[in-house]
DNA sequence: TATCATTTGTTCGTATGTATC
DNA sequence: CGATACATACGAACAAATGAT
């Protein structure tokens, strides 16, 4: 058996270079099963402990998924879902990204106290506030992502209609500061990080999973920041995308 | 030996949650070294592959990385250097993210085709171009990241100093198009993904490390698509910031 | 419904290779 | 050179999930 592609060092990464070879060239098609591990065992002359590292080797380059008692799986690859974090303004009415999802539970309001973290986002420090968390959904791509709104007290007591109902659209609160007179512009903070065992199960996506965490704070011309949102959607299936201009700078300024 | 904290199905896991917590709670700090896999042979009463499991657990958990001969070691928790992709205009002088890197090598120039991906956000289709590679690197906190300009021919046969020197800074060539008359906006497309081999080598990142992937479209309002731009950095240690105002959109726009 | 073969997951034991100190 | 420690590899057994008989 002539191993002319697979030149690793190690034979464990020889069988699965292989591997991998084999299903870009369409031997193992996408949705189709993987040899099982008795196979690779027999064809590779090469023992169990062997034949299993190689197929870990290939669900770490995310080529297959193994189900117990089934075999593994050839894994479709990824198709990619646009987040548009775009902000739109129409006269008084702002626009973010919610529109494209729908709410596939009602959200949840709890008060917490700002963490650290949070503080040097926000600026304020160790304050009270309400929590709105959201569950999106998008029926289109099966796409899920957690949402969560954070508004100081401070702020929902300036005004009413937060105090009384915390829970809006982001967009709704948007429109409701600029209708109060504030000139909002926002701070972006994209991370990606590894997933949670709690990220997994509202997220329902797989162990090894990455997810990216988009952090926005609304600022106002005039009182700082007033407003923090957090969204965290899986990393391998989620796009972001942005249409921005370019910020405008006198030549006084530093 | 208790073990009320580790309740996990498996030997292994258990092992490496109970690890897990150890290091959280100081008995391994960062920079120190993990209890050999003969220590947690005996002191777990574990076999050499349990032992080895528990270990590997906790590399994909991202807290240690192991190396032959010495030993595992207790990583430090990752700073993240921010990456600032906000464009700024002062009178006709832009100003990108460059700022904040010193070049390691000099800018790398090819003369390609642009692909398909490439070509669904340019617009453009099969078009050749030039493409300006640069390793970035910031001194102060050891962070490389990999930006392309993918510069079409038939727009840099329209501005001579491009045509002569492509291997400008995307700032520079901002200046350059709109002193040519073009109203610049921007299209950003971000994404992150498994890091292959040949990112590893140049970035100088771990095995299973993910990277951020950011696409950045120079967009005409006359003339459509220009330019793309590709950044790549460490998804671990990098954080991307924004900072936007709303679109305006007339009442008449759809 | 119940049983059985198949397949992956976990765990043990053991041996050898190789890098570090 | 030798001791230590991780990396790889083999063999074996049982558990647990799946799907078909």
């Amino acid at each position: 058996m002539p191993d002319e592609s697979a030149k690793a060092v190690h034979l464990y990464e020889a069988v699965a270079t292989r591997l991998a070879e084999q299903i870009s060239q369409g031997r193992y098609p996408p949705g189709s099963m993987l040899p099982s591990e008795t196979d690779l065992m027999n064809t590779f002359s090469i023992s169990r402990p062997t034949a299993r590292a190689a197929v870990a080797e290939l669900r770490a380059m995310g080529l297959v998924e193994s189900q117990r008692g089934r075999g593994s799986l050839v894994r479709q690859p990824t198709a990619r879902t646009d987040i548009d974090q775009t902000i739109t303004r129409r006269g008084k009415k702002f626009t973010a990204y919610e529109a494209q999802f729908v709410q596939a539970e009602e959200p949840h309001i709890t008060r917490t106290h700002i963490t650290a973290a949070e503080a040097e986002l926000i600026g304020h420090e160790d304050e009270a506030a309400f929590a709105v968390h959201r569950l999106l959904h998008d029926p289109a791509t099966g796409l899920r992502a957690q949402h969560r709104t954070l508004i100081p007290f401070q702020l929902a007591a300036q005004h009413d209609q937060l105090q009384e109902a915390p829970a809006r659209e982001p967009s709704e609160i948007y429109s409701l500061l600029a209708a109060a007179g504030h000139v909002l512009t926002w701070h972006e903070y994209i991370t990606a990080r590894r997933s949670t065992p709690d990220d997994r199960s509202v997220l329902r996506i797989a162990d090894t999973a990455w997810l990216l965490d988009t952090h926005r704070v609304t600022q106002s011309d005039s009182a700082g920041p007033l407003l923090l949102e957090a969204l965290t959607a899986s990393a391998e299936t989620t796009r972001l995308t942005y249409r921005v201009g370019p910020r405008q700078m006198s030549s006084t300024q530093r």
